[in-house]
DNA sequence: CGCCAGGTTGATTTCGCTCAAGCAATGTGG
DNA sequence: CCACATTGCTTGAGCGAAATCAACCTGGCG
């Protein structure tokens, strides 16, 4: 971790073409300047760890670039990815800040990625003197609240071949392109017993899974690269929970 | 449901013994008396439907008295209960009106209980006019967001023995006594069908993990009562993730 | 080259679900 | 006030999905 120092980088929040569309967005320029300022960017190689679970929180950390993960591990060695990964975009580790606790989970680079450091006392600063980021962060927690409850239902009431179709789905939407054949194409951006942690499974049970789906043609693993050559397939396999 | 004009009952905000220790404390007494004009309080009795899943949401909910839980259940008639239970000078359904989406869950009444609406309008307005008030839901969000994570975890690395043995030490907090032999005493405050929507098990299986529990003498489950002898062969149980 | 982490496969076990029945307490209508 | 339905809870038998335990394979890397 002496290698810490060297990882500084210099990046711009100006040049981020997330500044419109993240929580950050009702900050005027001024304000962005002042973050800007007093941000810490650096890079981490997958499998550094940004923060620690049970670390205190001092403060909140954007992704400029790469994919993060946080990652809950018990006693026995058994990890869980939470929720939602990072991406480029996204604010991580704010919720801890804002409830006044300690992390919960250890933030874990995927890949290769620059994530920027914003200390409290500045976010608590812009939070009394604009009001609307406050706001901007509540619509923000309020939505990722609904989106742990419904995992939690999900997780309760479906099948792991279900769970990874629809982890297939979600991934779809930002890895995903359309194959020559009117297929689909995703490459996954995380390793097997990582989706295996997404889904709280092991990596056994994952690794059957796939080969099963892979067998019948459902979705082909292969590497990481899937390719589904039927669309509707899979969303017939779903359905049923769609129909409520 | 034409019931439902009949139940309107005449309850004050002042005389709410909550209003000082709930999200709302940051309000002044005049925006207080906004609120209080303006509520609508009524009376459910046990099983009767706060909001239902689906419902857009309109506002926010205040218990008063009672208990209120979100029930979530899909198209084969399975039920879990969603995170923490409302209980009096608890806010529901403050999520989904913050993230702007629909009811993502049923509320419904698990004893009898007297829960006041505040609409919506009143909300925005009282968020706009007074900035700690979103602070204040920021702050409740981000740690109910902390709990459905930390839930969420559990579900999936335990089993339902020790599910069962964490939720007993959640009642414990608000429905438990010490008995006379230095034991605890715990009255449940719902049914044991509901307990296992709790932990997203079935009735059965509650019933023989409590059966299981009560033979070996850790928790003795009789009716609505359970009795521990001693708590520390409970949490020697639980301690392996303690010790983290 | 040998090591090691990630992945796969097989055999076995286990936990909780399903299906089915029975029982006690409560409620309801004749 | 009794006959009957209903609801909540319990118990039993059998099943199935995923965990566990244990090999083994593969490719990358020091």
């Amino acid at each position: 971790m002496a290698r810490r120092q060297k990882s500084i980088v210099n990046v711009s929040c100006f040049d981020c073409h997330f500044r419109d569309s993240s929580e950050w967005s009702a900050l005027t320029d001024e304000q962005i300047k002042f973050i800007d300022t007093d941000k810490i960017s650096r890079e981490y190689k997958r499998g550094d760890v940004v923060f620690r679970e049970g670390d205190e929180s001092l403060g909140v950390y954007c992704i400029k670039r790469g994919l993060v993960g946080i990652r809950k591990t018990d006693a026995e060695g058994n990890s869980v990815l939470l929720g939602r990964l990072g991406h480029p975009g996204s604010t991580l580790g704010y919720r801890p800040f804002l409830a006044g606790e300690s992390h919960q989970g250890t933030a874990e680079a995927l890949k290769q990625s620059t994530v920027c450091f914003i200390d409290g006392a500045m976010v608590r600063d812009l939070l009394n003197a604009n009001p609307a980021l406050g706001l901007s962060f509540l619509e923000s927690a309020a939505k990722a609240l609904g989106e742990a409850e419904e995992d939690y239902f999900q997780s309760a009431a479906h099948s792991l071949r279900t769970q990874i179709l629809h982890l297939l789905l979600v991934f779809k939407d930002r890895y995903g392109q359309t194959d020559k054949d009117g297929g689909l194409l995703v490459e996954l951006p995380v390793s097997r017993q990582d989706m295996a942690a997404m889904v709280g499974a092991r990596p056994e049970s994952m690794s059957r899974a796939i080969r099963e789906l892979s067998d019948e043609g459902i979705a082909k693993f292969s590497g990481r690269t899937v390719q589904v050559p039927d669309i509707d397939s899979l969303f017939n396999e779903l359905e049923p929970e769609f129909r409520i």
